[in-house]
DNA sequence: CGGGGAGTTGAACGCAATCAAATTTAGTGG
DNA sequence: CCACTAAATTTGATTGCGTTCAACTCCCCG
């Protein structure tokens, strides 16, 4: 991990889904405190269990928040692209460590916030705890949507809500994967084989084409169709 | 669903989780606009999607948080018991309304307090905001872990997790179902006849001892190295 | 007593994991 | 920029865990 010159541009926290909100003298004070970090590819950022010190946001490159079973095999939580903030729940944690790994998939680099800092920021202002409190009834809710996804879909319904949740985020029909199949299929928690071989059959079924990570949908009803349920292919010659 | 006499004893207020921080005078109104809401067996507290103008905290009885499936299957998000309080994330959601489904599984009661007027009452307070932010990121936490548990765990670790943590919980190697274990089995995402050959082989195996509801660890050590994936057991004539 | 839900047990099926291997792609160092 | 190596992806074959379907018992409560 490299840390480069302390401070960033007050105008590179505006970005940031909490801390854009900051009063201007707080913003100064958080970008003077603040470092850049660099990761390069595979590098660990930070451990599950250890103090959590800053907290951060992702200018370049993506991450994976993950978790470790007791046998080794990793689950990715989330998966962290530019733009995108994490750690923040640590603040407010009786025990304030993080409580996933964390660990760069591509060359990244990193905004780092003081945490301790933040937190006193925080005390006197309702306003940002009530954008805090927003973010994380935000995470909340959509972490009860994946604990449901994962109970009630099968494999090939937790892909397809994947791919409908991602042309719906670029608005338009193309998806283009920020991060290889094997890390997505981990995410959706599906073996890369399995991943393989629903998108192919997919493809075959005219409802995506597949070029590499670049995806198009072509016939989104169906593939909402197989969210719920009523899937209609795959059963031919 | 029969709501009783308006208002609620200060006192009753206490015990709650994020309420009980309340300055005398926001307690005494909170409690002045509180309702006690009484359910039968069975019967709905709110849907999903419905404006959230309650948040809630069960006195007696259980009640299941869950999602519904396109099929109609159900998802038990959580379990809530005496004691326990929630809803209280959607006071601060873009748009305010349940997550979730809520039903109460046997009798119960509940105190029901007024969303809009403790988002006010939240405004003017860091610390009660501060208190709630630590709810939210413990909550998000659980889900976390939860997550990790349905793809990590097969269905024998996943049981083997619950029974561990419900010792935890009581203090002692007793554990007693508050709920039926058809509930219990859909909570940890098992088919109830899953649910019931796991226990049985448990029982088999000398671990654990059954009696209805009632649960008696015989031996720790086994069941945290079941969920340690060390499964010696099950694999004899 | 009778009805219904809860729980248990048995049998068969099917989805997705696992194992194995071939092929393509991406990353790295010279 | 090329060559080399490691990683990613795909395809095929096989296995097994947990679901599903079905039948039966138990027990609580009316």
């Amino acid at each position: 991990m490299k840390e480069l010159e302390n401070g960033v541009a007050v105008t590179e926290l505006q970005s940031h889904p909490v801390l854009g909100h900051l009063p201007p003298e707080l913003a100064q004070r958080t970008a003077r405190r603040a470092r850049r970090v660099s990761l390069k590819r595979g590098e660990p950022l930070f451990q599950r269990g250890e103090p959590a010190r800053w907290i951060y946001m992702c200018t370049t490159g993506n991450l994976k928040l993950y978790r470790i079973a007791d046998d080794g095999a990793e689950k990715i939580v989330n998966l962290i692209g530019p733009g995108r903030s994490f750690a923040e729940a640590t603040m407010f944690m009786p025990k304030r460590v993080y409580p996933v790994h964390c660990a760069a998939l591509q060359a990244s680099t990193l905004i780092a916030c003081d945490a301790d800092d933040l937190v006193s920021s925080f005390r006197g202002s309702p306003e940002l705890c009530f954008s805090m409190l927003g973010i994380l009834s935000r995470r909340l809710h959509e972490k009860i949507g994946q604990i449901e996804a994962l109970s009630l879909q099968n494999a090939k319904m937790r892909v397809a809500a994947y791919l409908l949740q991602q042309a719906e985020r670029s608005g338009n029909d193309r998806i283009e994967l920020s991060v290889s199949k094997k890390y997505v299929a981990n995410f959706l928690s599906v073996q890369p084989e399995t991943f393989s071989r629903i998108i192919t059959q997919l493809q075959e079924a005219g409802i995506v084409s597949i070029a590499g990570r670049s995806f198009g949908l072509l016939d989104r009803d169906r593939l909402t169709g197989i969210v719920q349920g009523i899937d209609t292919d795959s059963d031919r010659a």
